[in-house]
DNA sequence: TACAAACCTGCAAAAAACTGCAAAATCAAT
DNA sequence: ATTGATTTTGCAGTTTTTTGCAGGTTTGTA
């Protein structure tokens, strides 16, 4: 970084906000290097920069405003929002009286709490919250498959599960997803959900895999099976998005 | 997953919870090496993180909010202070690594919210809201039978379900009642609880009938069992009570 | 029941932040 | 240009924050 020097105070500040925009977040040390000024100096032009509200004051340096937005209230809303495209996206998919196979998870969950009140048609899951949705709707048909129930994903899992989702001939596959990318195909992260999740697409004539564009091209340490298993990919975003091209070519149908 | 080292507090604690959302569930160690920064570091941060209340810290790592939240909505239960009584005379029936069949209905939800955080049994039923708050306990086994849904009693019902019941020898069966009385002992109006609940029964060797003291004396179309197949009568009333005594007089034991 | 991993407590070193103060720089008039 | 008021800056000493480590304890699992 260029070294600049014999700066008014406004200029320094300018130069931090500048600096700051660029790189999301500043070094004091740094700074009062690069503008030979005493650590003092750059500790107060960031205190009167937070105190404006330009930025965020923090031990050893600062963060630009951008920062904060990720996790707040409003991103939350936000992705909200994102799975209830996937959700509508995913509806129209199914059809009368099909039969569907669904994983557990908040897109799976927004997914259940947006079917159409006078569809017909009938689910299969091990997932209790997804239970939980379905039961409230008045027309689908409810499958649980049951046994041991995995606290931490909140679904059933053992021999018995993936017997009795064998015994299925489901016409679709709706899958909640945690990570995907091109060279691995769809992973999770616990050995159990892999399992059923396995059993889950054996056991279907067609798969769609629905997650967040945040989630495309990240992996975890269990394949749940490769990219060109899965017939239907749902995300918020359009199909012709630049980001999902790699998918397409790869075979994937995009939603 | 990619390495980023030298980063500000926050910064740290902004990518544990991004790891979080995407992912729902990190792992100390894991963060750690990829922070580069050692494991009491990551634990502090997680400490912090759950105490503002953006992540639950579990032993080795940290789980996302989005799944918990979702079954975090209680209605208020008709009589609920009777129910918790009730509930709190049932958990003193369950102990240490027992096999418990439990129907469902409001009073065994409330049981199960009552649970003592410490207790290890394993629990074995078909409603779906008793499930939802079975999930949330620490440390008990759960196991779902599952098959068709019955939306209107939120519980599977079906073949399979019986069968899988037969197959357990439970040492306490839990059954929330809608009515009870001398004659007829415990009667239902819906043909497939009735047969749950009778499958419930015979699997089990004690079987405990929880009740509040209004549906006393009352009773439904469908016969579950004869009184003296009841091991114990649950009401919110003190045993003594002179609206029991029949109910003792006919050999079943009064809590 | 034994073992390894994860956890907690207290501590100490390093970095950063704060406090008060005086020197230096800036500004605004004459 | 000079002077006086004001602001800004750097410094010394102290306090706080952050981090890693040593130890002893708890926890989960086989």
């Amino acid at each position: 970084m260029a070294k600049i020097n014999n700066l008014l105070k406004k200029e320094r500040q300018s130069y931090i906000l500048t600096r700051l925009n660029l790189h999301n977040k500043v070094l004091s040390a740094n700074l009062c290097e690069d503008m030979e000024v005493s650590e003092d100096t750059v500790r107060r032009d960031l205190q009167e920069l937070a105190n404006a509200g330009k930025l965020i004051k923090v031990h050893g340096g600062a963060l630009s405003l951008a920062f904060s937005e990720v996790h707040s209230r409003s991103k939350t809303i936000y992705s909200q929002g994102q799975k209830a495209i996937i959700a509508e996206k995913a509806i129209g998919l199914i059809q009368k009286n099909m039969y569907v196979l669904t994983s557990g998870g908040t897109t799976i969950l927004e997914m259940a709490r947006h079917l159409p009140p006078q569809l017909k048609a009938t689910f299969i899951t091990g997932s209790i919250p997804a239970l939980n949705a379905y039961v409230a709707h008045p027309n689908i048909n409810v499958i649980a498959v049951g046994d041991r129930l995995n606290k931490e994903s909140k679904i059933t899992v053992g021999a018995s599960t993936i017997e009795k989702i064998k015994e299925v001939n489901a016409d679709l596959c709706l899958l909640g997803t945690n990570a995907i990318d091109l060279q691995r195909g769809m992973t999770d992260n616990d050995w159990e959900v892999v399992e059923m999740k396995k059993a889950m697409i054996a056991a279907s004539a067609k798969t769609a895999c629905l997650t967040i564009a945040e989630k495309l091209n990240s992996f975890e340490a269990l394949q749940v099976c490769e990219l060109r298993r899965i017939d239907y990919l749902i995300t918020e975003l359009d199909p012709t998005d630049k980001l999902l091209q790699p998918y397409v070519k790869a075979g994937v149908t995009v939603i």
